[in-house]
DNA sequence: ATGGCGTTATAAGATTTGCTTATGCCCCTA
DNA sequence: TAGGGGCATAAGCAAATCTTATAACGCCAT
């Protein structure tokens, strides 16, 4: 599959088609920045490399040889191609130099991203960000597969092979719905309490999950699952409907808290909080575009 | 006009090639015989020419980058290209080994040659040989432009920046129509008759007149034309038709003399003799294929 | 006939490129 | 925890490619 070797170089077969439009090694050379005598090295060793001769040479310049001529023909096809090839890659480097790939966790690209984006668009119009969304398992998936530049997540598992940085801590919270018992009693609901509800959670693989199953798992108990929603949003109207409670980012349900849909209920002793991180990856340095989008983020995330 | 530097270079685009459908730079490196590191760092310096990151890498293997793939794809056009242009100058390398151009003046294309072409056909079937006629100096300017790849002239005249090899002697002689008055006289025809007597001569240019014109020249004389001809058989047919005497290559009258419709006349002193030699190209080695044709046409001039 | 100006080719030395082997580091699996 | 897969770095060596200097050749004007 690979090509056979001897293989002709590409600044030699140019050169050769500068030669034979010039008229002259001499005039040839001139044209490509090299000395005179590099020039006619480098065409003799094309002629051994191809088997052919290729240039007439007099003292009165040179010529192509009528094979000469067949091996222009074909090497201007070669040159036009590396040409479309190089104007490929050069539009692809002004595209990285502008386009940056994110992949977010669903609260934060529901919650937190959309200001991140209007502040990075009114600071630096030549931005391009692309987001996608998926739960944080999959978004650490992506950024070591380089298929995405930088991942916003929640918690702290699957950082292998990748950079992180904090950006800020975010704070899980009970909702219940406004005619729940718990919404009108006193006191806080307990680790023991909580395990023992069936609750709406997220998928497994879901930061917000994760962090549940962490901080009652510090004490050996798990949540119990009532239903499982892939949607924050979904987990919201299903818990105001009455099916049951859940515990989700404070960030996600301070609206829907402040204007009565739901009702937050206090938790014994700290709540589960996680950091919200950025990720990329290890192995390959950031883009200087991509380093622009997450010292902005930063600065946004810590200005809070 | 020319590439503008950096180019990349076809063996490390092939090897993105392979490394891309290999899935591992130790893989594609083993297909391509060099070591891993070798591969590895023409993969980086590749990155570097195009400024566009290629391949993601990991202790799992390498994939392509979406960039990476659109290099692949342009490569392929420019592989592509360079292996038809690989085809096509193998082509003239088998053609080189078998195809000899040959130009020839007149005279010899008419007289001599057809018989070293029937030997060289029974001697070496697989050698081509492709003849063109031309006078003397057109032949000299054929084989020194590299258009051909050996000539046979009359003469010396014109041998700058060529070989010769001496082949053949060959006498002029003094032809007239039977009815002429010269045809019956006793005796030999000086040279102020023969320069007192207009003639058939061939054009400027032709060796069969380069010789006569310097053989008078000897004596300070010089022919006199009655008509031009460009052909030796026009000149014969001219002669016959009692136009004028003519000065003609024994070679090409001796059928028609021993047939009667010419009539030889002796010169005086020793007549005009030539010489028939091959011509080469100074600048270039003679082919392989050449040196043979030479070779037996040398080996069938000695014997005779 | 000679000198000047164009060309190509060769020689020698310096620099750059590209390869090798050895080895380090990382990740995954048994 | 050990072994086997991967990629990257370091050091040393050989080959390639460049430079300047110069030789040789052919053509043209004087």
């Amino acid at each position: 599959m690979p090509l056979v070797q001897p293989v002709p170089d590409l600044i030699s077969l140019d050169l050769l088609a500068s030669v034979a439009a010039l008229g002259s090694i001499r005039q040839g050379a001139l044209a490509h920045g090299i000395s005179q005598p590099a020039a006619s090295t480098r065409l003799r060793a094309l002629e051994a490399t191809l088997g052919v001769e290729l240039l007439h040479r007099s003292s009165g310049g040179a010529q192509l040889t009528p094979a000469g001529r067949v091996v222009v023909g074909w090497s201007e096809q070669v040159l036009g191609d590396v040409r479309s090839l190089l104007t490929a890659t050069a539009a692809l480097r002004r595209e990285r130099r502008t386009q940056v790939h994110v992949a977010a966790s669903m609260t934060v690209a529901e919650y937190l991203a959309p200001e991140w984006l209007v502040r990075l668009a009114t600071l630096d119009p030549d931005l391009h960000v692309a987001l996608d969304m998926a739960n944080s398992e999959q978004v650490a998936e992506l950024v070591r597969e380089g298929r995405v530049d930088l991942g916003f997540v929640e918690g702290t598992s699957r950082l292998v092979g990748l950079h992180s940085q904090a950006l800020l801590d975010d704070e899980l919270v009970l909702v219940v719905a406004p005619h729940h018992p718990w919404a009108s009693r006193r006191g806080e609901i307990s680790r023991a309490q909580l395990a023992a509800t069936p609750q709406v959670l997220r998928e497994v693989g879901s930061g917000t999950r994760e962090v549940l199953e962490e901080w009652l798992g510090a004490v050996g108990l798990a949540p119990t699952a009532v239903v499982e929603l892939g949607s924050t949003t979904a987990i919201k109207r299903a818990v105001e409907s009455g099916v049951a409670p859940a515990v989700l980012s404070r960030l996600a349900v301070h609206a829907d808290v402040r204007e009565g849909r739901l009702v937050a209920v206090p938790l014994a002793g700290r709540g589960p909080t996680r950091t919200i991180r950025a990720l990329w990856s290890a192995s390959s340095p950031l883009s200087p575009a991509a380093k622009r989008v997450l010292a902005q983020i930063h600065e946004v995330t810590t200005e809070r």
